[in-house]
DNA sequence: ACATTGACCTGAGAGC
DNA sequence: TGCTCTCAGGTCAATG
């Protein structure tokens, strides 16, 4: 799940749900996903203090504490958060789960063990100790600065746009998604593309990555042209109803059509 | 500088 | 029903 458009939809969960309530209990069942502290240190970290505003880069997502520290979430590749009511049993898989004075919890869920929390002074020296590009929605980074880091690379079209030190937020999903809206074959050298297929491929960047939030990271409610529900085998393409084909690039399963991204 | 592979983990689904 | 195999939205290190 968790590529930023999935943060981003985490990001505003956390922000109408645990925001604002003070920590009382903060229970570590899994203390290897703790980054660069101990459970005890979390504890001392978060207890009695609230999550006072979030942020975002790339897969990342940060809570601020009220004693000014971040906390950071990365949530590897089946991490989400849910928030429930104390009476109720934490959900499988709870790695990390933090009580509040309201009787409600908030648990950081990993069904496999790849995610991460760390905690953190300052984002921005946090962003570059993790070798993070920029965001791929931050404003600032444009279609000139998009068309200078593709060019500077032999790599495939999808392992540039997957490589979080290019452009952070982008993985093998929406990777895939963004290639085919830009009608763009994964495996085509980024240094060999145009000015105007890396202009077509940036608009379809932001494009699908703001559709995906707006639907909430929910396949089902994105647009009928996008290639995410038809992402399995034998899928068939949404614009020309060819056969969806598999490829690997750099490690993972591409899927394209052939037709539509030749 | 790049691609590839395996490791880290756990579970779902396919095929037998 | 149960076993084995493959695969999964991420990242890191080692190798060619």
């Amino acid at each position: 799940m968790p590529e930023l458009p999935d943060v981003e939809v985490f990001r505003e969960y956390l922000d109408r749900t645990a925001l604002h309530q003070a920590v009382e209990s903060v229970g570590v069942s899994v203390p290897e996903i703790l980054a660069d502290i101990s459970p005890e240190e979390l504890q001392s970290q978060t207890n009695g203090h609230q999550f006072v505003s979030t942020g975002r880069h790339g897969k990342y997502l940060f809570a601020r504490l009220s004693d000014d520290d971040w906390l950071v979430f990365h949530f590897g590749m089946t991490g989400y958060f849910s928030y429930f009511k104390d009476s109720k049993k934490a959900p499988k898989h709870t790695r990390v789960l933090f009580g509040f004075d309201n009787d409600y919890q908030l648990a950081f869920i990993l069904q496999r063990k790849l995610g991460k929390i760390f905690v953190a002074r300052d984002i921005d020296d946090f962003i570059k100790q993790q070798g993070l590009g920029p965001d791929a929605l931050d404003e600032n980074f444009n279609a000139e600065d998009f068309k200078k880091t593709l060019k500077e690379t032999t790599s495939s079209l999808k392992s540039a746009l997957m490589d979080q030190a290019r452009i952070a937020g982008i993985g093998n999903i929406y990777s895939d998604e963004i290639l085919f809206q830009a009608r763009l074959n994964p495996k085509a050298r980024a240094n060999q593309m145009g000015n105007q297929e890396l202009d077509r491929l940036f608009r379809a960047m932001r494009d699908v990555l703001k559709t995906a939030i707006d639907s909430e990271a929910d396949p089902r409610r994105m647009p009928k042209t996008y290639l995410l529900p038809h992402r399995e085998k034998d899928g068939k393409c949404p614009v020309c109803h060819g056969k969806i084909n598999t490829t690997k690039v750099s490690g993972r399963s591409a899927y394209f059509c052939p037709k539509c991204q030749s």
